[in-house]
DNA sequence: ATCCTCCCCTAC
DNA sequence: TAAGGTAGGGGAGGAT
């Protein structure tokens, strides 16, 4: 049933004529597209050859100092040593002299006992990781995003489970940690060969069973198995590295309350001048690749099977050629994603808050307030970095950001980088070889979004604890509104909750109070990092008059450059210009927003909850195909995860929307690494009468759409797929239970409940009563069901509906039909919504055993669901299939 | 007028 | 090597 229906319907694909209209950006803006700055589009690479080029400056000099560095940090380790064990060495034995450690993570014995265990027998233990005071790693399983994250890290230090020191204990002496080395076991070797060069490097050193000789090569890593008070010898240090003096800001001018939170316990050691930066071993980390690759310990698994099959497999490492699990690797890897859907985690894990809030006034008009709002807004500073850096303080003043690779002529992207990188100019969206290049001692540390899961759960706890109406923008950011919060001073709040972030995650926040959610955010802006802002009223114009217009949220890079063309940078010059001039020139609701805005107006209210009104996913990167199965692969794969989506979010869709990059004519390949390039994207839409969240209806419209697009798939460089005009799924699932066809008809409208009584009661009869008389059957609508539907209902017809259609077929050929006809499948010149008559047909299909409903749509239905209820004429057939026609 | 589709723009 | 997603707002222009 379900295969035949699957090969029925794309027959009846082009009912609709809907235009299919190309457009993309780059192709419609080629004189912006040299400035633009953003972070999608090569057409930021095309202008960008001189800029990557910058700053070749002082790449040579940072090797400069590099042994004597080393010996005196090996000197002042030692003397740290003596000094740790002679204080706290109680018993005088001191089987761990020399070693210190630091505790990540969840350990048995606990840490605060493996600490005693330490300073009991002469070791040191100290709180936050710094590869000056630390021997030894200490940590118990953990998984394998943390495993990876503390490998960027110990980069030369063993991470060794606590059994270690249990162990010495029991034989009062130190024994090898060696043994001890923390890996996943079997699947640890395995593993490791997927992940990046780069973090296959940073591993090495504590696998050596892994790649011994790389020790010997000497990129990083201990030498010797027991020998602990060795640190890492060949770590490239930047003895010229400028102490980054990023102090407090000075946002005093705006009469900005200004506060840095400290944290509560001091760092271990305060080391300035010099700094070894293990991710930044420039030379060295490429001398030592050709080496990994060729004694890679276990390749060949399922790349190698699949060379066999794809010619070109092995020059594309990633993509959707070679990764039948592309998808799905594909977003457990994207920052993009994780930010993009981090909202739905959120609306599960703090739905409590979000139901007991209210979403409140919805009302525009908070000029009839009678009292003042306030709003606080607040944002993790640098989140990506602060998080990853979180329990590695000597990380703190130095530049560092967040990406997938640490290679200088990398495409990857930066994510996050904190305030002494953005210094050099390092931002996010950048490629990391341009990051590099502005910055060459750049720390790069890897993604660990499951902290960043972690971070914002707290983050969170915090803001309902103290407000009750919290507006979540993102993972680290949110609007307060403390209006009827508390009747204490808002600015004292805001520090005791930026107090209580920076203690409870180790990572600060900044914070703006200001009348209206425009100039709270802005506040927060112009206090970061680490501090906060107050915005009065009175304050405002002056706030303002300067601030360049880009500043206000709203405005990007186009609007901006629009409004630079007319001279206008500042908001002050922007207010110049009329509320009219400017609705004539950006349109309606645009010009109010500009005009409000940058006279810092803003009505909107804070809002809890938000309805779902899209839901989607789409892949750019990595997306090459040889032929059609390929493309259609991966076009399931993508339908399996919008499912989810819709399923986990309990809704259903009645719109469906494809979307395809094809790579442009004559571009060239891509400046990133599997990018999708110069391209045009396409995209179409489909509404079914029926909201469905089903992989096989999914599927069947996805590929219908993208076959109307008559595109190679070798050019496809993305696809997208989204559905819109959602429902709740609970309405429907509920009455599921007691039948489909009931459950199909139960939405919101009055007629289709009155509709669908009369179809259930029909139902219980159990008979053929409600058949409708074999004449009043459309046959333009039954010759094009599947046919064994044809055959079922000739059945119930006893053997007549075949001599009907034939008499029908004859009369049709003498006469042009003067009864209202569907037309179906045919291209021909039909105008979008102007099917002869009018008529279209829906065809469900309730398969028991799959316990669900799928609804099978042909022809142009008016979107008006009201409209299209009352036309629904409902014939019930049989107990497992049902045939609608409207 | 109002709704719809197909975009573009914006922000994180 | 590398993971260029996601969702909402809104404008233009066509259909009803
Ligand atoms: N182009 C971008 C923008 C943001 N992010 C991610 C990383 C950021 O850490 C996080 C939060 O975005 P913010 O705009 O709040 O930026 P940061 O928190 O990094 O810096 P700031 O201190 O300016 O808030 O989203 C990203 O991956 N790519
Ligand atoms: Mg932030
Ligand atoms: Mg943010």
């Amino acid at each position: 049933m379900l295969q035949f229906h699957a090969s029925f319907f794309p027959d009846l694909a082009q009912v609709r004529t809907a235009r299919v209209t190309m457009s993309s950006l780059e192709g419609r803006h080629p004189s912006s597209a040299a400035t633009i700055s953003s972070s999608l589009g090569d057409s930021r690479k095309r202008g960008r050859p001189d800029s990557a080029r910058r700053n070749p400056r002082k790449r040579n000099s940072s090797f400069a100092d590099f042994g004597s560095y080393m010996a005196e940090k090996n000197r002042k380790l030692r003397d740290q040593f003596e000094t740790d064990a002679s204080t706290s060495s109680a018993d005088g034995r001191g089987i761990f002299r020399g070693i210190s450690i630091f505790v990540d993570g969840f350990t048995i014995p606990s840490s605060q006992e493996l600490k005693e265990f330490m300073l009991k027998h002469g070791g040191g233990f100290v709180n936050y990781f710094s590869r000056h005071t630390v021997t030894h790693i200490i940590c118990g399983n953990l998984p394998d995003s943390k495993m990876k994250n503390l490998r960027a890290f110990s980069r030369g230090l063993p991470v060794v489970r606590p059994a270690w020191l249990v162990d010495s204990i029991a034989a009062n002496k130190l024994l090898s940690w060696f043994p001890y080395q923390l890996s996943d076991g079997v699947n640890e070797r395995c593993k490791q060969q997927k992940l990046s060069t780069f973090f296959t490097q940073k591993s090495i050193s504590n696998s050596k069973n892994v790649e011994t000789s790389a020790d010997q090569q000497g990129t990083v890593g201990l030498e010797g198995s027991s020998s602990n008070d060795e640190v890492p010898k060949n770590i490239i240090s930047y003895a010229q590295l400028q102490a980054s003096t990023d102090e407090g800001q000075d946002s005093e001018e705006f009469g900005c309350y200004e506060s840095e939170i400290d944290f509560d316990a001091k760092s271990v050691e305060a080391n300035d001048a010099v700094y070894a930066i293990s991710c930044s071993v420039l030379g060295a980390f490429d001398s030592s690749k050709p080496h990994i690759h060729n004694t890679s310990c276990c390749g060949n698994t399922k790349e190698e099977i699949l060379d066999t099959k794809g010619a070109k497999a092995s020059n594309m490492p990633h993509s959707t050629l070679t990764d039948p699990k592309f998808v799905e690797n594909y977003f457990k890897n994207s920052r993009l994603h994780f930010i993009g859907i981090w909202r739905n985690r959120y609306r599960q894990h703090f739905s409590d808050f979000l139901c007991g809030a209210k979403s409140s006034n919805a009302n525009i008009d908070s000029l009839s307030d009678r009292k003042k709002t306030i709003i606080v807004h607040i944002d993790m500073d640098c989140f990506f970095v602060s998080v990853v850096i979180r329990n590695f303080r000597d990380l703190f003043n130095k530049p560092v950001a967040v990406s997938h690779s640490d290679s200088l002529n990398g495409t990857a992207e930066i994510s996050s980088a904190n305030y002494p990188a953005r210094d050099y100019g390092v931002k996010a969206g950048m490629f990391v070889r341009d990051a590099k290049a502005c910055c060459p001692h750049l720390v790069i540390v890897p993604y660990n979004f499951e902290a960043y899961e972690e971070v914002a759960d707290q983050f969170y706890s915090i803001l309902h604890k103290y407000c009750n109406k919290v507006q979540a923008i993102s993972c680290d950011e949110a609007f307060l509104d403390m209006t009827e919060c508390s009747r204490d001073d808002p600015r004292k709040l805001a520090l005791m909750i930026r107090e209580e972030i920076s203690k409870k995650t180790r990572c600060t926040a900044s914070a703006g109070i200001a009348d209206n959610m425009l100039l709270a955010r802005l506040a927060t802006r112009s206090a970061k990092p680490n501090g906060q802002c107050f915005i009065p009223s009175e304050k405002v114009r002056d706030f303002l008059n300067d601030l360049p217009v880009k500043a206000l949220p709203g405005i990007g890079h186009s609007l901006d450059e629009k409004l630079k063309s007319r001279q206008i940078q500042s908001c002050g010059q922007l207010q110049k210009i009329s509320k009219e001039e400017l609705q004539n020139e950006f349109g309606k609701m645009t010009g109010d927003m500009l005009w409000s805005y940058c006279r810092g107006i803003d009505n909107r209210a804070v809002k809890t909850v938000q309805e779902t009104k899209s839901v989607g996913a789409e892949v750019n990167w990595g997306v090459r195909f040889n032929d059609n199965t390929d493309f259609e692969n991966f076009l399931v794969n993508l339908c399996k995860e919008v499912s989810l989506r819709l399923q986990g979010c309990r809704v259903q869709g009645r719109t469906v929307t494809l979307k395809v990059k094809k790579r442009r004519k004559g571009a060239e390949e891509p400046a990133k690494f599997l990018g999708c390039g110069d391209c045009e994207t396409m995209s179409r839409s489909m509404t079914i009468p029926v909201a469905t969240d089903d992989l096989i209806s999914l599927r069947r419209i996805s590929k219908q759409i993208f076959v109307s697009f008559h595109i190679d798939v070798k050019e496809v460089r993305g696809v997208g797929l989204k559905l819109s005009r959602l429902e709740s799924a609970d309405l429907h699932r509920k009455g599921f239970e007691e039948n489909a066809i009931k459950s199909w008809l139960a939405s919101p409208s009055e007629k289709v409940m009155k509709q669908s009584n009369k179809i259930a009661s029909s139902l219980k009869k159990g008979n053929n009563e409600g058949l409708p008389p074999l004449c009043s059957l459309d046959v333009e609508v039954v010759k094009y069901l599947p046919p064994e539907i044809i055959s079922e209902i000739n059945d119930i017809y006893m053997g007549e509906l075949h001599h009907f259609m034939e008499a029908h077929e004859d009369e049709n050929r003498s006469i042009k039909s003067c009864k209202r006809t569907i037309s179906l499948p045919e291209q021909g010149p039909l105008k979008k919504g102007k099917l002869p008559g009018g008529y279209s047909a829906v065809a469900i299909s309730s398969i028991s055993t799959q316990r669900k409903a799928q609804a099978l749509y042909i022809g142009d239905v008016p979107n008006k669901c009201n409209e299209l209820n009352a036309k629904i004429q409902c014939r019930y057939l049989s107990f497992e299939r049902y045939v609608i026609f409207f």
